[in-house]
DNA sequence: CAACGATGTTAGAAAACCTTACATATAATT
DNA sequence: AATTATATGTAAGGTTTTCTAACATCGTTG
C-alpha cells in the first residue's frame, strides 16, 4: 500500500537549500506552510525538511502568487485536485476488485 | 557534454541528514572525503552538501569497509572504474564519429 | 478606514555544522 | 617488536543555519 518514497519524494532538503532552489525568501516559505500549501517534515531538533516534490510545488505556488492569486484559493484548488485523484483512484481499485471477483449488484 | 543533474545527482543534503539515512557517523562521512572517496559540494557558509548518489556511495563504502577493505584500496577501485568508464566513453565517441565521417587510416 | 493578505525585518535562542586536536584500538610495514 | 598507518570517537570553541515570535509595511478588499 505504501509507494516506495522515491528521491522526489523524500522529505531531505533543509529550507536554506530550497531558498536557494526556488529563489523563495525563508518568510515566503514558512508562510506557504502557515497557509497549508506545503509540508515539510521536521528533524529531531524541529528543522524543516522538504523534498523535490515540494520544491517543484513551491515554484508552481509562486508563479501562481504573482499571477495574483491569494494562498487562500491555491488552497481550495489543491484540495480539489487531491479529492479528484482520490476518488480516480478508488474508482480504479473498484475496477480490479470487480475484474478479479465479477460485479455484484446492490 | 554536462548532464542535466536528475534529482539523484544535485548536492542538496546536509551532513545530518546523509548521518540518518545511512547510519554513519559524521565522523566517518568526513573522514571517507578526506580520503577522497566522496566530494561534497559547499554551501557559501561552508556546509557539506550531498546527493542522494552520494549517500548511496556511503552506503557501499560502508559495506566494503565492514569487509575489511580499506579506504585506500576502495579509491584504487573507484579510480580503475572511473578510467575504465571514460574509455568506454571515448570509445564510443570515436564509434560515432567513424560512423559519420568514415575511417581515415593513419 | 478597518481588516486581511503577503512579505520584510529584527531579536534571541537553539540546532546544526565546521575545524582542529587528542585519544585509542587495530592492522600493516619495516 | 617497534613503528607507522588506518579508522573512529570525543571534546572544545567558533560559525552558520534554523527556529519562533513580534512588529512594520503596503496593497487590496469589504
Amino acid at each position: 500500500m505504501a509507494k516506495e518514497a522515491s528521491y522526489k519524494d523524500k522529505k531531505v532538503i533543509t529550507i536554506g537549500i530550497v531558498r536557494e532552489l526556488t529563489g523563495l525568501s525563508e518568510r515566503q516559505i514558512r508562510y506557504y506552510e502557515e497557509r497549508k500549501l506545503i509540508f515539510p517534515e521536521r528533524t529531531s531538533g524541529g528543522s524543516r525538511k522538504y523534498s523535490f516534490a515540494d520544491i517543484e510545488l513551491l515554484m508552481e505556488i509562486a508563479e501562481k502568487i504573482e499571477d495574483g492569486v491569494q494562498t487562500y484559493e491555491i488552497r481550495q484548488e489543491m484540495k480539489k485536485k487531491n479529492a479528484d485523484a482520490t476518488k480516480l483512484r478508488n474508482k480504479m481499485i473498484q475496477g480490479q476488485l470487480n475484474a478479479q471477483f465479477g460485479t455484484r449488484k446492490r
